[in-house]
DNA sequence: GTTATTTAATATACATTGTAAGTATTATCA
DNA sequence: TGATAATACTTACAATGTATATTAAATAAC
């Protein structure tokens, strides 16, 4: 078997997301972070098989928050990269980076 | 809702290629290309299948080529991106860039 | 206190993409 | 003419991506 897989697509812009919420990583917060920073829409049901199967390697872990006092404050379940994915995204976005930077449509310089 | 689907990872980088190697873009090359600028090992047997998808949704053209006078200088399936493939390139780099961009291990600054 | 509504998670089923292993074709070399 | 090299194609399957539907748990409203 060979190891060093690579991310899909979905995958890495789920981890990235993990990084950019911090401790505040529950499902929909995931989905509003992709959608609203990159303008990719995310259905919810694509989110959580995708969660689980990164949690089934390694790459994330999870776990049940408390329930909070507003209507619906059902529990969260919170997810967190491990070193592994952490290194395995930094992995995919280097390739993804030497392979796409300075291409036509590729952001120039800096940018916020 | 079914609008404008994602390319799939390793997609993106034949399409990148594509672009990076012009008129020079056949399988082995697009491989090679692949490897050496990024790292990321590509199985030929793995290349042929989505190029054959890539085209099939008119994001890439093919022609034959004439066979060359060297060893095995069999004719060549050069590959094109249409349009429609240069922009759906474009699109999935930026939502690639502006999920990923900033974090650690993201290249910093000037591109080389 | 029973029912409605809201937020969130899970389950199911299927479509798309990714990949290896093996096969075929066509060229030159010895 | 047999060996070898470069390239392409085929097959079969694994992994990833996705939508729809359902369940769960909380408060609000009556």
């Amino acid at each position: 078997m060979k190891q060093a897989k690579s991310l899909g697509e979905f995958e890495i812009l789920i981890l990235a997301a993990l990084i950019r919420l911090g401790d505040q990583a529950y499902g929909v917060a995931i989905r509003d972070e992709i959608e609203s920073r990159s303008g990719r829409p995310v259905s919810i049901g694509a989110l959580y098989p995708t969660l689980s199967r990164l949690e089934k390697k390694a790459y994330v872990t999870s776990s049940i928050g408390e329930p909070t006092a507003v209507r619906g404050g059902r529990a969260k379940r919170y997810y967190a990269l491990t070193a592994h994915g952490v290194k395995q995204l930094e992995k995919s976005s280097h390739i993804l980076f030497k392979m796409l930077h300075g291409l036509p449509g590729w952001p120039t310089g800096t940018t916020s």
